[in-house]
RNA sequence: GGUCCCAUAGCUCAGCUGGAUAGAGCAACAGAUUUCUAAUCUGUAGGUCAUAGGUUCGAAUCCUAUUGGGAUCACCA
C-alpha cells in the first residue's frame, strides 16, 4: 500500500504545499459496510488544507483517482476517504504476490535471538500453567523464525534445590523403592506424587508441634521433616554420593516423563541449560559489580545493590556467607548465553508474578554495561486461574498437562465419531486426527488470548470445538484440502480471463495480503494471539466465499479456475499461519 | 503501606502507534443442506467500554484521581 501514501504525500504537497512524513498518513482497511478498501483518515490534514474535511477528501481523492490507474473510485464520509482499488490490482497481488513460494517469507535479518521457555522444576509434573509457558515460547520462537530472525529456543531446568531434596526425601522415607517400572507411573508422575507426600506428612508434624505449644512460625522451622530436606541438601551441595545418585536416579525419571509431554505438546529445544551447572555462576560478576562501583558491600560481607534511584528497592545481590542468590545465578546465566550463543536478543517466557525480579535483573545488567543488556525481553504472561484460584501443585488442585491432553483427544474422538466423519480412515490415521484436533483446540484456545492476559480455565466447561476456535479452522482447512483434491492435481492453471470480481473474492484476497504484516505484527508484540486472531478473520471469510460461491460448479471455467487458485493460497496460509502457533491442520476431518 | 498489572455484551475474548454507528465466539431465539464437508452460513436480541475529571476537531485507547481484582516488595527460587 506505499503506492498510495506515496501518492497521497505529493498530492498533499501539491495542493496544499506541505510535506509531512508517511507515518503521518493513517491508512486503515475499510469498514464493511462502505464502498472500498482501504480509507485515508483525512482529518489532520484539515490542519493546513483549511479545508472541511469533506472537502479535503474530495480533492485528495480526485487527485489519486487521476494519477494511479488502481484507483477507480473513491467515496468522502465526514473525514474518511474510502478508495476502492481495480479487480486487476487485487487479481495481480494474488498471481504475483501470494501465490509464488516466497509468499510471507522473510529474509534472514541477520540477528539472533534466544527465547527460554519451558523451565520446569523437576519435583512434579507439568501443569495447564506450564502448558501456556510452553506453546507461548514455542510459538513466539516459530513466530521470529519467520520474520527473519535466527532463533535458539533454550530451556533452563531448575534441577536443584530445597523442593527436589523434597521428593526425594519423601521417596526414601515413604516409597518402599517405588520406581516407574514398577508401579507402571510415568516418571515426573511418580515423583510428583512423593511431593505432594511429603507436604502431608510436613503439616502433619507442624500440627503436631503447635499442639505441644510451638508457634505456627517455630513448628515450621523445627519439623523434623524439613530439617532433613536441608540436611539432604547440604549433602548435595558438598557432593553426597549417596544423595548424588538418588538425585541422578529420579531426576532420569522425570525427564523421561517431560520428554514424553513435549513430544506430545509439540515443543521442542535446541538447548538445554540445568541449574545445577548454573547456580554458582555469577560471582565473577560481583567482583566487576563492585569493581565497576555498581554494587556495594556491607559489613557483614553481604553485597547489595542500591535501586531506589531507578524505583526500585536495594536488592541483595550475593548472601553474607559468600553463597548465591535467584539474581546471582541469573546474572551469570544471561552472561553464560551471551557467550555461548553471541545473541541479539533474549527472550525470558517467564510468569508475571517474576515481573519484579526481571525488572531488577535487566536494570542490573545495564548498569554493568553487559553486551546485550539491551536486547533482553521478559515476555510476561499472565497465570492460568482456576474458578476456584490459582493452581498449587502442592494441594494437588493443578490441572495436569497429560490428563489435560488426554480429555482434549478423547472430546475430539467423541465429536468425530458422532459426525460420522471418519470413514475410510485407518486406526493410525484416526489417533493422529484425534490428537491434531484435540490438541489444536487446546493450544489455540491458549494462544488467541493476549500473553499479557490471565486466563481463566473451568475445567467443568469443555474447550469449544466450535465458532472462534482451532477445530473451526482446521475444519476451515480440510475443506479447502477437500475441493483442491476432487478438482485434481492437474485441475489449475492460471485464470488471467476471470472478469469481475465478486465481494467475498476480494475480501479474501484483501485478508491474504495482510499475512506478511501479521507476522511482522506478532514478532514485534511477541504475540502469537495476533496470528491466531488473524487466521480466524481469514477462515470466516474463507467460509463465507466457499458458502455463496460455488468452486467446482463454477458459471463459468475462468470461475472456477480462478476459485481453485484463491482456495489454494487460503489453505496455503492457513496451513503456515497454524504452524506459527504450533497446530497441524488436517486434510480431512 | 510502596511499586507494577488488570477492568469492554450474561460468559470468554478482539479492538494496531487516538478516528466512522465499539466487534467476534459461546449461551438464547429464528432460518439455510436433493448442489464442492452443516465442526459451516444468515438473521434477531444483548453495551453508561468500572467511576469521575482532563487533553483533543475526535478517547475504549493518552493523563490524573477513585473503586474493585491480581501480583510483588525474603540472606526463597
Amino acid at each position: 500500500m506505499d503506492f498510495i501514501i506515496n501518492a497521497t504525500l505529493k498530492a498533499v504537497k501539491h495542493l496544499y504545499n506541505t510535506d509531512i512524513a508517511a507515518g503521518e498518513v493513517n491508512l486503515q482497511e475499510t469498514r464493511k459496510e462502505f464502498e472500498g478498501q482501504v480509507t485515508i483518515v483525512t482529518f489532520p490534514f484539515t490542519k493546513f488544507s483549511k479545508k472541511s474535511p469533506e472537502q479535503t477528501g474530495n480533492e485528495i481523492g480526485t487527485l489519486l483517482q487521476k494519477e494511479l490507474k488502481e484507483v477507480t473510485g473513491f467515496n468522502v464520509i465526514k473525514g474518511f476517504l474510502n478508495i476502492s482499488l481495480a479487480d486487476n490490482y487485487w487479481k495481480s497481488r494474488l498471481y504475483n504476490e501470494i501465490l509464488p513460494d516466497g509468499f510471507a517469507v522473510f529474509k534472514p535479518n541477520g540477528k539472533k535471538v534466544m527465547v527460554e521457555y519451558s523451565s520446569p522444576n523437576t519435583n512434579k509434573p507439568l501443569h495447564l500453567g506450564h502448558v501456556r509457558n510452553n506453546l507461548l515460547g514455542f510459538s513466539v520462537a516459530e513466530i521470529l523464525a519467520a520474520a527473519g530472525y535466527e532463533v535458539v529456543k533454550t530451556n533452563l531446568v531448575n534441577d536443584r534445590g530445597i523442593h527436589i531434596c523434597k521428593s526425594m526425601l519423601a521417596w526414601q522415607k515413604f516409597g518402599n523403592g517405588e520406581t516407574p517400572e514398577s508401579s507402571g507411573l510415568k516418571g515426573d508422575h511418580l515423583v510428583g506424587k512423593y511431593y505432594v507426600i511429603f507436604d502431608k506428612e510436613y503439616k502433619k508434624q507442624i500440627e503436631d508441634l503447635k499442639a505441644d505449644g510451638q508457634t505456627e512460625d517455630d513448628a515450621k522451622k523445627n519439623a523434623p521433616l524439613i530439617k532433613e530436606a536441608q540436611e539432604m541438601l547440604q549433602k548435595w551441595e558438598a557432593g553426597d554420593l549417596e544423595v548424588m545418585s538418588l538425585w541422578e536416579k529420579m531426576n532420569s525419571w522425570v525427564y523421561a516423563g517431560f520428554a514424553e509431554t513435549y513430544k506430545r505438546l509439540g515443543v521442542s529445544f535446541d538447548k538445554f541449560y540445568y541449574e545445577s551447572n548454573t547456580y554458582l555462576l555469577g560471582k565473577d560478576i560481583i567482583e566487576e559489580g563492585l569493581a565497576k562501583g555498581v554494587f556495594y558491600r556491607k559489613d557483614d560481607n553481604s553485597v547489595w545493590i542500591d535501586l531506589t534511584s531507578e524505583g526500585l528497592d536495594e536488592k541483595l545481590v550475593l548472601r553474607s556467607d559468600g553463597t548465591s542468590v535467584y539474581m546471582t545465578q541469573d546474572m551469570g546465566t544471561a552472561q553464560l548465553k551471551h557467550n555461548d550463543f553471541h545473541i541479539d536478543k533474549s527472550i525470558y517466557v517467564v510468569g508475571n508474578e517474576q515481573d519484579y525480579h526481571f525488572k531488577v535483573l535487566f536494570t542490573i545488567l545495564k548498569k554493568l554495561g553487559k553486551d546485550g543488556a539491551d536486547g533482553l525481553f521478559h515476555l510476561s504472561y499472565g497465570m492460568v486461574d482456576l474458578p476456584s484460584g490459582k493452581m498449587k501443585s502442592r494441594e494437588g488442585t493443578v490441572v495436569d498437562a497429560d490428563d489435560l491432553m488426554d480429555e482434549m483427544e478423547l472430546t475430539a474422538k467423541e465429536q468425530t465419531e458422532a459426525m460420522g466423519k471418519v470413514e475410510g480412515f485407518s486406526e493410525d490415521e484416526k489417533l493422529h486426527l484425534y490428537h491434531t484436533i484435540g490438541m489444536g483446540a487446546l493450544k489455540y484456545f491458549l494462544l488467541k488470548v493476549d500473553p499479557k492476559k490471565r486466563l481463566l480455565f473451568d475445567p467443568n466447561e469443555s474447550v469449544d470445538f466450535q465458532g472462534h476456535t482451532g477445530p473451526f479452522i482446521q475444519y476451515t482447512h480440510a475443506r479447502i484440502r477437500s475441493v483442491l483434491s476432487r478438482a485434481g492435481v492437474a485441475g489449475i492453471s492460471k485464470a488471467h480471463d476471470y472478469a469481475a470480481l465478486a465481494a467475498e473474492e476480494r475480501d479474501l484476497i484483501v485478508s491474504l495480503t495482510q499475512f506478511p504484516e501479521i507476522i511482522q505484527l506478532a514478532a514485534e508484540g511477541y504475540s502469537p494471539a495476533v496470528v491466531a486472531n488473524y487466521i480466524y478473520e481469514l477462515a470466516k471469510i474463507y467460509n463465507k466465499f466457499y458458502h455463496e460461491k460455488s468452486i467446482l460448479q463454477a458459471e463459468d471455467e475462468a470461475a472456477k479456475q480462478f476459485r481453485l487458485l484463491l482456495s489454494e493460497a487460503s489453505g496455503k496460509v492457513i496451513n503456515k499461519a497454524m504452524g506459527l502457533l504450533g497446530i497441524e491442520v488436517p486434510e480431512r476431518m
